[in-house]
Formats: structure tokens, C-alpha cells, sequence
DNA sequence: TATATATACCTTGACAGGCGAAGTATAGTG
DNA sequence: CACTATACTTCGCCTGTCAAGGTATATATA
């Protein structure tokens, strides 16, 4: 759990952008979702989970709207927009970019020969 | 430069027991060789490196010790401990953990057909 | 001589993201 | 009736990053 949490810091929003990705989905469904890609290795917290919607929604990559269950919990559902598409493509970029950098940089340095 | 900030925040850490694996080391050079390594496409911010340093030092991943040059600015150099080396490895395989995790999470999901 | 640049280190204060904890509400199950 | 699963929300703390400012030495340049 903690393991992962500080290293997967930053990259919530592009998670959740990338799962809206496929189409309109909840908070609670993404969450499950993100359980059983990873075989119960990792998950959102949800107080993390909802920040991020909210962060997303106040930059414009997503709108929201109620759901009409008629039946169970209400659920907010998320919708991707276009600039949320722009930004994903962006942020799977940097993540690749970054990702490279992060690889050349924590090989250990070899000890030079005296 | 705040493209990475972000998404490498976290691996500071790591990225600086990696470098005193390969022998000691003072924060001015160890800063210089990030930069050579990657290009000029990443430096760590001062504030963030000597932050690190105190952090690391306090938990035991390392040590230090003022060198004794007679000219020029006075250096305080790094020794990495068997503590701090464990910690490297630690580290190193968290990220190869995560990077895992990152790169199935940020996958486009696909639209299911109706 | 004065000024700028490179080397080298340190501290303070603000900011942003993650998250523990607590709360609200509905539906089904033992 | 209690418990669990579903589903969302907010508050307040913690931690890492970093802009900004400071100190000090040595060399190159005007």
C-alpha cells in the first residue's frame, strides 16, 4: 500500500483520465477497476479519489452530471472532455519522458578506479 | 523542468543514494552529474537536494564529513551506509514495482461495445 | 579596482497532493 | 436488527518541492 503511494504520486490524474478514456464511469467503479487491473495491488484512496475529480473538473478535463439509478446509491458520473483528452496524451508523454530520466538516473554510479 | 518535478518527486532519495553507491560525493557535483547524465533535461532545485541530504542523514542512509580542500569553496561530502545501501535497493525495487503498476494504470481504457 | 561568474552551502516560508478519519445515505443479507 | 457493500463528501494534518534570500571563496573580465 504505502509502498506505492508516494511513487505513484502525481500520476492519480492521469489514471483517472485514462480510465474515462473508455468511456463515462464513477468513482467507486474506477476505484474497482484500478483494484482488479492491478490485482489488488494498488487502489485510490478515496479522499485522494475525490480531490482529483474535483481538481479535474475545476481545469476543465472533466464534467460530471448525476446519475438516474432509480435504485441504490446515487453516483456521479465523469466525463472526459476534450481538453482532458489533450491533457491525458500530454501526461502519458511526460510519463514516458520521465520514466527514462528515473531510469538512467537511480543506476548506481560506479565507483571510480583509483 | 516543472514537466518532471512532479512525476520525480519521490525518487529524489533514491536518485541521490544512487550516486554516492558510486563513492562519496558533496552536493554541488552530485547535482552537476544529474545534469550530465540526463542531458541537461533535469536538475534538482537546491532547496530539494540539501533538504534530502539532512532527510537521508537523519534516517540513518548516510553520513558526512567536511573535506579538507584549502582552496576554493568548503565541500560537505557524502558516505552512503549499509543502511542507506539496503535503502538503495529497497528503493530500486519499488520503482521497478511501480513502474509496473504506472505503466497497466495509464493505459487507455477500452470503450466496451454496446 | 570593480564586477561578474562559477563554485559551494544553508534556511525560511508557502504551496500542493495524499490521506486518515469521520460523516451521510441506500440496499441487500444473515 | 445489525452488518456489509455501495457510493459520495469534507476537514485537517503531513510531507516533499521549491522560490527566494542569504553566506563565502576564487577566478575571469572590463
Amino acid at each position: 500500500m504505502s509502498i506505492t503511494s508516494d511513487l505513484i504520486r502525481g500520476h492519480t490524474d492521469t489514471i483517472i483520465l485514462a480510465s474515462l478514456m473508455g468511456g463515462d464511469s464513477y468513482g467507486y467503479k474506477i476505484n474497482k477497476e484500478i483494484q482488479l487491473k492491478t490485482n489488488n495491488q494498488y487502489e485510490l484512496k478515496e479522499a485522494t479519489l475525490y480531490t482529483a475529480f474535483k481538481r479535474l473538473e475545476e481545469s476543465g478535463c472533466i464534467s460530471s452530471y448525476w446519475g438516474d439509478e432509480n435504485t441504490g446509491a446515487r453516483r456521479r458520473y465523469y466525463s472526459i472532455t476534450s481538453d482532458g483528452r489533450q491533457t491525458y496524451y500530454r501526461l502519458k508523454n511526460d510519463w514516458d519522458f520521465s520514466k527514462k530520466l528515473i531510469d538512467i538516473l537511480i543506476q548506481a554510479g560506479h565507483k571510480e578506479e583509483l
